[in-house]
RNA sequence: GGAGAGGUGGCAGAGCGGUUGAAUGCACCGGUCUUGAAAACCGGAGGCCCUUUACGGGGCUCGUGAGUUCGAAUCUCACCCUCUCCGCCA
């Protein structure tokens, strides 16, 4: 959520900036709601007020033994004058919250200009892209000769759902295990296990709802639940209503979950193979920091996701998402993407963010400021990596021309010293 | 699932329906004292919102939401959460 007072005083230059996104503000229609919030309130707390006194005058009355049926009448009719401006007053109050949840966040200003990804910069690349050869075989077909069945998958779920058996499903936890080491080990992440199932509350908290609804798996049942689309949700949400001391910060967590999309946007694209799944597993890095931090921690944070594709000796590029790429609450946003041979191109495989105050404003996460003042903080969050994406770059980058697969190098003592996947 | 207890400020913990935004203790900030610190004493201090150039003024906030009432932390209802005992269970 956009800082209410930055609405009210600035509103056009809000608007100009949110135009840079290609999101087109209303003006009129929020101004003319805050007019008529500000006379509706304005009256409503003078009502109050007034009735806040006569009651209290009533009170005096009694204790000296006076009548009191003037004051009362007087109370009754200030109290149904005050029921009906309250009526309206809720009435816009809900209408302004429901708009500005609807806003996104506000980029950065070093964020490029642009509509969508063709406009994205590439910052930097890293590794030697391989020469195969022979024809490189894509992720599925060199799967599926050692254990990942789509077809067994379809047959319990349906589409975009995977089955792995064997050591294929041995390499994608060694995956999680070792990515987990490193950010806990090299980097100082603090690990987290967190629910899968979160309340709608969570998720208003991170911006994914309420415009995000028709990405989510929700669950039936009381309570209602949503299945997580990522770990930022439950990772972020630990701040929530706090207020943490400045010594504390930053705060720095990693958690393995599963993530659950709908994708219902989606459909046609990656249909084939383990790129876009409705199930898939990811590592998760989110920071809590000083607002004045935020701009160092991305940098940071984005160095902490390469340092997992160096290990594992993954080309990969680095891009910085242009304005009209860059998701709703994000102020800035790295795109890590991983070679693909089988594709001849770089693929997403980690998205690093940093929201700045956006989220930590609709979760009310603060910590006391020098001044000894609660202040918003700022919040981070990136893949650290993606674990299905992973194990596709590693079939497609380490294959052999007999089919086998190499086991880099840093995953081998989570494979029980295994150096090669041989096919079936 | 059954039975019971409870949710008050950073923490602990009072609070006959009416000057209680809330006693008290701890923690915190300032001052006195001290070479300095501690102790003692004095004083200050929650958060959010509206309004104001400012000084200030007003409102909301005792788990959440409704209700009763002139007036609710105090009464009623619903929901959420925590704890205890029993049962079940990975």
């Amino acid at each position: 959520m956009l800082d209410p007072k930055l609405l009210r005083s600035d509103l056009n230059a809000v608007a100009v900036q949110l135009a840079r996104r290609g999101f087109q503000l209303d003006v009129g229609r929020l101004s003319s709601l805050e007019e008529q919030r500000k006379v509706l309130q304005i009256e409503a707390d003078a009502l109050r007020a007034e009735r806040n006194a006569n009651a209290k005058r009533v009170g005096q009355a009694k204790a000296q033994g006076q009548e009191v049926a003037t004051l009362l009448a007087a109370g009754e009719n200030l109290g149904g004058r005050l029921t009906g401006v309250d009526e309206q007053l809720v009435a816009i109050q809900a209408q302004v919250a429901d708009f500005q949840l609807l806003l996104p966040n506000i980029l950065h200003a070093s964020v490029p200009e642009g509509n969508d990804e063709l406009a994205n910069v590439e910052m930097r690349r890293w590794g030697n892209i391989r020469e195969f050869e022979f024809l490189p075989l894509d992720h599925s077909a060199i799967g599926e000769r050692m254990g990942m069945d789509f077809e067994a998958a379809g047959r319990i779920s349906g589409a975009r759902f995977v089955v792995m058996t064997g050591p294929l499903a041995s390499l994608h936890r060694a995956l999680i295990q070792f990515m987990l080491d490193l950010h806990i080990r090299e980097h100082g992440y603090t690990e987290a296990y967190v629910p899968y199932l979160v309340h709608r509350e969570a998720l208003v908290g991170t911006g994914q709802l309420p415009k995000f609804e028709a990405d989510l798996f929700s669950v039936r049942g009381e309570p209602g639940f949503f299945l997580i689309p990522t770990a930022e949700v439950p990772v972020t949400n630990l701040v929530r209503d706090q207020i943490i001391a400045a010594e504390k910060l930053p705060l720095k967590f990693v958690a393995h979950t599963p993530c659950f999309r709908s994708e219902a946007g989606a459909s046609g694209r990656d249909t084939r193979g383990m790129i876009r799944q409705h199930q898939f597993e990811k590592v998760e890095l989110v920071q809590i920091v000083k607002p004045e931090d935020s701009d160092a921690a991305l940098e940071q944070l984005t160095a902490h996701a390469e340092g997992v594709l160096q290990a594992l000796e993954l080309p990969y590029r680095v891009l910085a998402l242009c304005a009209g790429d860059v998701g709703f609450s994000a102020a800035k946003t790295y795109d890590l993407e991983v070679w693909l041979p089988s594709q001849q191109k770089y693929r997403e495989i980690s998205s690093c963010s940093n929201c700045e105050s956006f989220q930590a404003r609709r979760l009310q996460a603060r910590y006391r400021n020098k001044a000894g003042k609660p202040e918003l903080l700022h919040t981070l969050n990136g893949s650290g990596v993606a674990i299905g994406r992973a194990l596709v770059a590693i079939l497609e980058n380490y294959q052999q021309a007999d089919g086998s697969v190499l086991v880099p190098t840093v995953l081998q003592p989570y494979m029980a010293g295994a150096q090669l996947l041989n096919s079936i």
